[in-house]
DNA sequence: CAAGGTTATCTGGTCTGACCACTTGACCAC
DNA sequence: GTGGTCAAGTGGTCAGACCAGATAACCTTG
């Protein structure tokens, strides 16, 4: 048996992910006004607090304006909206978008050497240490699937070593996107499964507080996934 | 006289901001669990509609959980957190938090040439032309804030120009922590002024199509600054 | 005719109080 | 122990009312 937790959505849940799909799918363009409060509710069959609770979290992200006696506007999310939406951009209708999806993989494959960088500056050997536990936990995985997911801990660990908060929040944004979609990609990884070596450089180069070295660890690292899923998107995109 | 738009606070805008500061101040830990919502309305005298918006808001950025039924429980956001909480984090009470601020300065001067390189790969031409344009209205200025609204409107047109959604929304991200802070920095930025020529080396490169020159630029755009700024932040933390 | 005030009617903001759905833990029977 | 029952507390939703700001049509008024 394969059971999974049952996955519930509120109403003001189900209200979000609507107004949110209509707003990045382009049926409401940036300036264009939403319906009232009460009319959505209405139309929707909702409470009206149901609807405002809504409203209030897609104005968190900054996709639309709303606006005391004026009309709830929508905003261009390329202008106004923060990465925190990315996961809601890259799969949408349950489909990945690949034109986004290479964009993720890019930043993640240009990024990721930096934050290398970083932490070999300020890590030091607790950082190796906590490093080598989870290559550890790598050496002994065959599935593609939780291969990907010891490679997110490991960056997370990473990350830590860096020391630096915006690179944190930037790689949970991207985590928050990625890590959903780790199950299907999984299938397009098994070549990287095995592939320790680099990790362990990288580890090592960590430990031994060598910047320039990292880099270019971190670049072998991410450097095969990269050309697998680009790969991938390229053969999706053209379907 | 010096007028500026009156601000607004609703009431559940100040529930958010109090709940959110408790949060983020750390006076409640990750695990911590919140006053449950009728309490808390109590408490701030205020109804429960008006809590529940702004702990959902709160939710939305992963600060907290809410669960049906249990209590809502304080999450680690170092952990949880997205890039967009940033602003939240950087200017607390009113204050700027320097070490963060060293944070952000470090990572633009970093992600912005790779940015560069990206824009001189897939801008072309037109992106040069809108890049001029905005250089010509830098010239005519002396106002050290001033200058420093045209660089951001800039490296807007540089993100548009390297054509990837990840970087476009990061930008938005720093941005909405660092333009709140420009009025404040612009007195420490007055040797920037002026400094044109890197700027049109940069437009150059990428009208060019010429990555490794406008990788370099951007160092050279970015770097002064980034200098100034970190040097400011390093004597204010030692008060 | 232009400038400024008035008003009707939209919009979002807030409150009240009730009820439903879920979780938790204590208690009880087996 | 195991599972069932139940009460109390929590978040989720609803209805209806009223407050407060924005907007535009419509007046006055000079």
């Amino acid at each position: 048996m394969a059971l999974r937790p049952v996955q519930r959505q509120s109403v003001s849940d189900q209200v979000f992910d609507q107004v949110l799909s209509e707003v990045v799918d382009g049926e409401l363009g940036a300036g264009d006004p939403l319906p009232s409060e009460r009319r959505l509710a209405e139309v929707l069959g909702v409470s009206r607090p149901a609807v405002r609770e809504a409203l209030q979290r897609i104005a968190q992200t900054g996709l639309v304006e709303v606006r005391h006696g004026g009309a709830t506007t929508v905003r261009d999310f390329r202008r106004s909206a923060g990465l925190d939406l990315l996961p809601r951009l890259l799969v949408r209708d349950q489909r990945l978008d690949t034109a986004i999806a290479r964009s993720v993989v890019e930043a993640r494959t240009q990024i990721g050497p930096l934050i290398a960088a970083l932490a070999a500056e300020r890590g030091g050997p607790a950082a190796a240490a906590a490093l080598d536990e989870v290559v550890g936990r790598f050496a002994s995985t065959s599935d593609p699937v939780e291969w990907q997911r010891h490679a997110l801990e490991f960056w997370d660990v990473v990350v830590d070593a860096a020391d630096s908060l915006v690179y944190r929040l930037m790689f949970n944004s991207l985590r928050a996107a990625y890590e959903p979609a780790v199950p299907a990609l999984g299938a397009l990884l098994t070549d990287e499964v095995g592939l320790l070596e680099p990790y362990r450089v990288l580890t090592a180069a960590i430990g031994a507080g060598d910047p320039a070295t990292a880099r270019a660890a971190a670049e072998r690292v991410l450097g095969p996934t990269a050309a697998s899923l680009l790969g991938a998107f390229a053969e999706l995109g053209e379907e």
